[in-house]
DNA sequence: GTCTATAACACGATAGAC
DNA sequence: GTCTATCGTGTTATAGAC
């Protein structure tokens, strides 16, 4: 054991910088190769290291990826969390969907890192990805005083798949307008579930 | 060489009955398992063979693969296909979206399959995927004599989006009614497009 | 803190016995 | 027509030099 970290202390600054420099390789690595083809060995070319040396700053491979993939989400959230709290309670669902799809098409690397995470654990509990836009939703009803409409669960994965194309679209052919598109969608959705 | 097939003579039977074994079970793996762990050691254990038979079969590990994804997109054209064809020009689209959500429900392995095989050859082009919904909606519009509208394109993305994340929760959880789903979003789907 | 060297294994594919 | 045995490569991870 050549000093391989199994503490928990700290993290000194440079070693911060390291971990950060390796999450940050990984997901361009991801987004260009997938995330099977993300091998050590070329996460550690992309960094300018040697495998040995990425194993000196996680404990895995495995650990590489999902520090990457942490990262990404945990951006995702923070953004898409601001942006819905900024709105009023009845505009909560449009100002999630606008969000969703800018932050994504902004960060084509973050976008299809996540789409390889949400892939490589096959079994996610999808009902995470449907249920804050369903909670959205719910109380976007209440405060436009109407009483029970369409099921929000099927209107939230409805609403999360076209977001998912609208943002592949976006990936594959840059000139595609998502914005437009994400407009589309917020007035498909506002039509249908505060009808 | 052993043997090993290269020329394009026609297949006996009992070597067409073991290709049909060989893609059968390879979409199991691959449903089961995802495309990257689809190794030939799996396969061939799941086909109760080796590794060597089953490339005595097939030139490659790739074109097993490649024959089983062919196997169940045919299913699925000539499925859509039927139910498109026995349809009225004005309700071609829901047709076309109840029988998608409907085909892929009824066969989960094959949704699987069609999954992971988008994700492997990870540059498909999206064209593919959206244009005969694009076209079934014009001819849908005119059909009703409606002048132009908002874009098919953007359209058809949002709804096979919304197709495929109604599958994917049917596959999580087989108690959600892909069905009523499908009604859900063939009314948003009308509503948006012959508004 | 980073390197080289290597262990131990899974992969796809081929060769040749039967 | 199917088998065993094997080759060559790529993989994660560890051990130990520096």
């Amino acid at each position: 054991m050549a000093g391989r970290r199994t503490e928990d202390r700290p993290l000194s600054f440079i070693e911060q910088a390291r971990r950060d420099q390796l999450v940050e390789v990984t997901i361009g690595v991801v987004a260009e190769h997938g995330h099977a083809a993300a091998s050590l060995a070329r996460i550690a070319e992309a960094a300018g290291i040697t495998k040995g040396a990425v194993l000196y700053h996680f404990a895995s491979k495995d650990a590489v990826v999902a520090a990457a993939h942490a990262h990404v989400l945990d951006a995702l959230v923070a953004d898409i969390g601001a942006a819905v709290d900024a709105a009023p309670a009845d505009g909560a669902p449009a100002a999630y969907v606008r969000r969703m799809v800018g932050h994504l098409a902004e960060r084509p690397d973050h976008a299809r890192m996540i789409i390889e995470a949400m892939i490589h654990d096959h079994r996610p509990d999808s009902s995470a990805r449907w249920k804050p836009l369903a909670t959205l939703l719910g109380h976007a009803r209440e405060a436009r005083g109407l009483g029970p409409g369409p099921d929000l669960r099927t209107l939230a994965i409805i609403t999360g798949g076209a977001i998912d194309a609208i943002v592949g679209e976006r990936l594959q052919d840059p000139a595609y307008d998502a914005g437009a598109a994400a407009e589309a969608l917020v007035a498909m959705l506002e039509s249908a579930a505060f009808a």
